[in-house]
DNA sequence: GCATGTCAAGTTGTG
DNA sequence: CACAACTTGACATGC
């Protein structure tokens, strides 16, 4: 059976995430910006409970938590650890709350670190603070019972094959508990399904394969074979695979086909998807109208309001 | 109050 | 050579 996830955020249901800049908080003393980052923490895991009971209740069994959970946890001058927080215990208390739900109501979590996390980059301070990123989220995902870490491969600089051998090295700087959770996804621009998948099998790191930056970056594979790849690759972790979706906000024959559109049109699923059992992560700007919109093409029914 | 500019971080490709 | 695109709002500031 297949699962769709949403990704991070809603349009139209009242739930959100709250932030805050270094900047603001360096305009207070230590004890006040722990404050502040307790309140906020808090206030974002009351919002993920209310995230996880809304999917639940329309049968959507998958969602991307977004990085800034915790705000500005690995900022080099305004950075803490939970346990610095006023509000620890209260922190550590929602956050098992959280992982009970997901764990009662099967959905599955994961994240999805951003475009500055690069384990290949040859400058040593670069890959320094993606793993000091990359251990948050593993914090992170044990706390709340996320399967997944997921990120790309990062830059080329002139030579994929030498900066897929620094992703190699640096993934074996990792912790366990994010070793355990990485995954490996295709880009748009540089890593295609192709380039991936070797690395992927070495290090037994699950590829999660993004049918819509295939489409913009082709290789030799197939969209049928590099789905049969991907599964295979998430065998040795025993976990569902992971697929995402989007469709071009322009059209096909467009310039420029990577924006997304606010939904997904059903055509842009691959036929080969839909026996699947897999998660599928709904990439489309109108969020959660965009999951329930398709779920209903494929009769998945979500349940009324 | 409301509008507007900013937000920690990397890399690539375009203008 | 500088800057926008990735993704995206939400926050902070200033009028």
């Amino acid at each position: 059976m297949l699962r769709f996830g949403l990704c991070c955020m809603f349009r139209e249901q009242p739930v959100s995430f709250a932030q805050t800049t270094a900047r603001h908080l360096e305009s207070m003393n230590r004890p006040a910006q722990l404050a502040k980052l307790s309140a906020l923490c808090t206030e974002n895991l009351n919002s993920l409970l209310a995230a996880l009971k809304w999917i639940d209740s329309r049968d959507i069994r998958a969602f991307r938590v977004l990085s800034p959970l915790f705000p500005r946890y690995t900022h080099p001058d305004v950075g803490y650890s939970v346990a610095d927080l006023p509000g620890a215990d209260q922190v550590a208390a929602l956050s098992s709350r959280i992982n009970r739900y997901r764990r009662e109501h099967d959905i599955r979590l994961s994240l999805h670190p951003d475009q500055f996390n690069v384990l290949s980059s040859p400058r040593t301070g670069v890959v320094e603070k993606t793993i000091e990123e990359l251990e948050y989220q593993g914090m992170l995902a044990e706390l709340i019972g996320a399967e997944v870490i997921n990120i790309h491969g990062g830059g080329a600089y002139g030579d994929k094959t030498a900066a897929l051998e620094r992703f190699a090295s640096n993934f074996r700087l990792l912790s366990k508990r994010v070793r355990k959770r990485l995954t490996l996804e295709n880009d748009d621009l540089t890593y295609s399904p192709a380039d991936l998948l070797p690395l992927c099998r070495r290090l037994k790191i699950p590829f999660v394969y993004d049918v819509h930056h295939h489409r913009c970056l082709p290789d030799r594979l197939t969209v049928d074979a590099a789905t049969a790849a991907c599964m295979e690759t998430w065998v040795g972790r025993g976990q569902e695979p992971y697929f995402h979706i989007s469709s071009p906000r322009h059209g096909w024959h467009a310039d420029n086909l990577r924006p997304h559109a606010d939904y997904i049109d059903p055509v842009d699923v691959p036929s080969i998807w839909l026996p699947l059992r897999a998660t599928i992560d709904v990439e489309a700007k109108a969020k959660e109208l965009a999951v329930v919109r398709l779920m209903d093409h494929f009769g998945l029914r979500a349940s009324d309001a």
